[in-house]
Parts: structure tokens; sequence; C-alpha cells
DNA sequence: AATATAAGCAACTGATCGGTTGCGCAAAAT
DNA sequence: ATTTTGCGCAACCGATCAGTTGCTTATATT
């Protein structure tokens, strides 16, 4: 059970589940509806999102609500940043060439 | 064959030929040495993040020379650009009770 | 010319994954 | 009080995955 970050967004349905509960919070029912998939195929996605806190679950009556925990998106966020330094130089090198490609890239 | 990058960056094998890369260059029997499997293990990964354009190899003789494409890298940052925005808000809702914390934060 | 080395390719294997169906339980609705 | 609804849990299944061994090809080395 190697349940990290990276691994929970790895999966298309929850990248497209974690975007849709972040416009919304939801319960598994209504989360399902969004998708051509069983409830219970949602709720085990839910079920991994939530282990590495992606989600958090909040009960309420006999229902549960999802919502997006956002801070935890910070860790891939984190690992990222190892690499911005790199293809911010590697921009940098490539100056010449690239420099019209660069403005465009700006421009927009 | 579903090689999109959230793919690639899921297996943490990965993840750490990506980061060894990005210091150095290396034909996949150097990168293989830094762990404990095969070489045709590691050019596996190679060739699948290769096909996501991760990373680039570069044939020299007998040689190929995997380097990262650090500029890929990017596409992930574009899609953690859509919750940036919430987990930056979600800081200014718990103002008051998260205040010190939030101190604790910046001072490390 | 013979040998050693670097690498890709193919076939196989056990483990994990994404999905299903079927069940039981607790909260609402009737 | 009975039924419906929302949910989690467990067992199962086919597909994919991460790794292995064995082979071939091409470039260096001797």
């Amino acid at each position: 059970m190697r349940r990290d970050v990276f691994q929970a967004i790895a999966d298309p349905t929850r990248r497209a589940i974690i975007l849709l509960i972040a416009a919304q919070a939801m319960t598994p029912n209504a989360i399902a509806a969004h998708f051509d998939m069983t409830r219970q195929a949602v709720s085990k996605h839910l079920q991994i999102l939530a282990e590495c806190d992606l989600v958090t679950p909040a009960q309420s009556g006999r229902e549960i609500i999802y919502e997006l925990n956002g801070t935890k998106m910070g860790e891939v966020d984190k690992w990222l940043e190892q690499f911005r330094k790199i293809w911010e130089d590697r921009f940098n090198e490539l100056d010449k060439v690239l420099l019209t490609i660069k403005k465009q890239r700006h421009e927009n």
C-alpha cells in the first residue's frame, strides 16, 4: 500500500474527481453521477484520495461529503520546485534562437 | 498505453531517475548502478519517461545518454496551477486561528 | 579477427489496479 | 414499522505493471 500523492493523481479519473470537488464538495453518489462507473468504483478512488489526505470526508447524517484538501497538493508543487530552476535555465541557454518564441510565450 | 506525465512520475523509481539525471545526464548502465535492479528494468523506465518526453535519448557511439527534459515538467505545474488559488484562499479563511501557524510556516 | 561491452527487444511472472457484483448497516422517508 | 436510500466492505476478475531472464545487434577494445 504505497499511497503517496503522486500515485493518487496518476489516475485520470482521480484527477477529474479532484477537479470536480475542488469546485464543490460532494457525496460519492453525486460524484459518481458525473462518471460512467459505479458508485463503489468512485468510492474506491475517494478512499485512495482520502488515504493520502488529498480529500477529507465529512459525515452528515447518512451522507458523507468529500471535500478537497487543497493544501496537500503543495507536496507535488514542492517536488516540482527542484526542477523549476532547471527549466528556467534551459530557456536562458537558448537565448538567441528562442528569444522570439519566449516573447510569444509571454504574450499569451 | 496511457503514457502521460502524471503516470510517469507516479513511480518512485522513475522519480528517482528523473532526479538523478537532472543533476547529470547518464547512460542506462550508469543509472542502473544507482539502483538495486537490472539494467533492463531501468531501461524500461527510461522508455516510459522518453515516451512522454520527460527524458531525451542522445546516441553517442554505442552509448545512449539520457538527459532530462525539464520543460515537460511544466505540464504538471500547469495542472497544479488550478489549485494554487484554492490552497492560498484556504489559508485566508482561517485567518485568526491559524495566524500563528502561518507564522511558523514562514519562519522555517 | 576475436572478444567484451552497451544497449534494445521479447517472453514470461507475480503483484497491483481499476472495475464489477453482492452484501450488510445505519439514517431517512413512507 | 417497513421500505428506501447512501454508504462502506469483501470477494472476485481481467488488464496492466514492474521486474526478471535470455537473446540479438552494434560499437569498442585487444
